[in-house]
DNA sequence: GCTCGACTATAAGTGAAATGAATAGTAAGC
DNA sequence: GCTTACTATTCATTTCACTTATAGTCGAGC
């Protein structure tokens, strides 16, 4: 029972004449005759009746006839629907981002972008750059933001954004009245610090270690909202990307501290799977983000 | 965009393996492929994405795969409900009566029928065998039931039941009293009798003309019952279908006439274009009308 | 009663489209 | 790097639906 040998029937019904109705739908006598005598055959009942001359639809013609009609529209609704998949407008996208992208650079280009496509459903994952990655390699994010550097055959890389890692106190801490800092004075400090899993936490850990300091008390913490909260109330000293500090930094709420040699930079990568085709929804996100003139950030 | 391709696409979302899919469909995996490229062009999107080895739906493909289901099970009802019309528990009836079967025949079939056959849509004209007739040639009645002879080509007849004319008056009326009553001496009574279209008033009129009779003064009333009611209060006399006043003679309102020479029968007929291939609905119908053991009527 | 006109059914030939088998290509895993 | 699992491609085949031509049927008009 196709769409084509319903319109036909339709045709049929509309005209209760097999010759009118093969022009309306543009076929042949025969094939009209046809296409009503198989379907009669695949629903075991006869549509038309004819007596004499004319043509009348039978009980189960009148049936299908009111049924058809909805099952056509049923259709046309459901390629309407998917093809409306062929612009930005219908969809959705599934975003992931490690810690630092995810808190202070993609909620706001989210935000522009749902402005613009309200319709679009969105699914955001924050986690750590490791399962962000596999996250991506398994399609199950579109497209991922992530502060460290990932390498892996199946991932397409894109930098968007150098980020820089600084140290900070609150304003009343001693670290915070010092012109220059040592390394090595850091060691004797508490130090308010993110999860084993976070890459700024590896980052600055690697260049501590070259640089030949250590790590003494700790208070770890899982957000680095929480971080910002208790160095800004005076307890110990922190490190994060600087991206997540300028408005606490302007309003005095946290200080740089100037610690020598530190200058640890990592790019911000934009990571998408390498055979993804990017949808419409993915594209309109992509040139969104391209527009959000990311690179005059506060650095 | 045929339920076959849209069956193969279900088949494939559900294994997201074109070789599993292609055996679910008993199709061979080249084949599947192509179905569901065409279901991409024809649509203008991708339904799936391969990244590496796995493959995906794309949003398309998750909206197609909603909207797909419930499109098939439009098309499945839509046959079902089609195909129900094998059975007579479906479907519609459309009757026509003339006047006597019309009154006092064909309500208590359709009131058997509808006991056995609820969802079954009557319809029920009561009018004058000819209109009855056109109705049947036109098709706009299934069949018919007449009590006049009728003869058409297009027209199958079958006789139910020999109905019997009686000559009635009310029990107080003074013609009721008589034994014996000669046809000429009706003329100077009120004949009460109903309009010139009815056949049963045509029947009773070639007969007293052939008796040598004539018609004297006349009260008109369109509907049987209604000169039954007049009668019954004492006003002129009637000629009917016995099997109208079966119950009226008994209780004694109606008192039938010994008018010498007055057999009148003639045959309650079942009318049916001689074209007409007989439905379920029908079939069944016709079926009550022969258990009915019609002819063991009061005459 | 016969012929003509309108219509549908049937038959045969044709062409397009879908299918399947074989094969090449590609990615993933050991 | 080879094997495995899967999909895309190619080509021959078959199937199916269509068209053309024709026969059959019904109704109308002379």
């Amino acid at each position: 029972m196709n769409p084509i040998h319903l319109r036909t029937f339709l045709a049929v019904r509309k005209h209760l004449n097999y010759t009118r109705a093969a022009e309306e739908v543009f076929l042949s006598q025969p094939a009209v005759s046809r296409q009503i005598r198989q379907l009669e055959r695949e629903l075991g009942v006869p549509l038309f009746e004819q007596l004499g001359k004319s043509l009348h639809l039978t009980d189960a013609g009148r049936t299908l006839a009111r049924e058809a009609e909805r099952a056509l529209g049923t259709l046309e609704r459901t390629a309407e629907a998917v093809r409306a998949h062929r612009t930005a407008a219908r969809g959705s996208l599934r975003v992931g981002a490690s810690t630092t992208p995810g808190f202070y650079l993609v909620p706001e280009l989210l935000g522009a972008f749902h402005a613009r496509y309200p319709e679009v459903e969105l699914h955001y994952a924050v986690e750590n750059s490791l399962r962000i990655q596999q996250r991506i390699v398994r399609n199950e994010c579109d497209l991922g933001f992530v502060g460290a550097s990932l390498s892996d055959d199946d991932l397409r890389l894109e930098v968007l954004v150098e980020d820089e890692i600084i140290c900070f106190s609150g304003p009343s801490h001693p670290l915070a009245r010092r012109r220059r800092i040592d390394p090595r004075a850091l060691e004797g400090e508490i130090w308010v610090i993110r999860e084993k899993g976070s890459a700024t936490r590896q980052l600055f850990e690697s260049w501590l270690a070259s640089t030949g300091g250590r790590i003494g008390r700790t208070i770890e913490l899982g957000c680095p909202e929480a971080v910002k909260a208790l160095v800004s109330a005076g307890v110990g000293f922190s490190f994060m990307s600087v991206h997540g500090l300028t408005e606490e930094i302007r309003r005095r709420r946290l200080v740089k501290l100037p610690v020598t040699g530190l200058g640890l930079k990592r790019p911000i990568t934009l990571v998408r799977h390498r055979g993804k085709r990017a949808s419409p929804v993915m594209e309109a996100f992509l040139e969104c983000v391209r527009g959000a003139r990311i690179g005059r950030g506060p650095g």
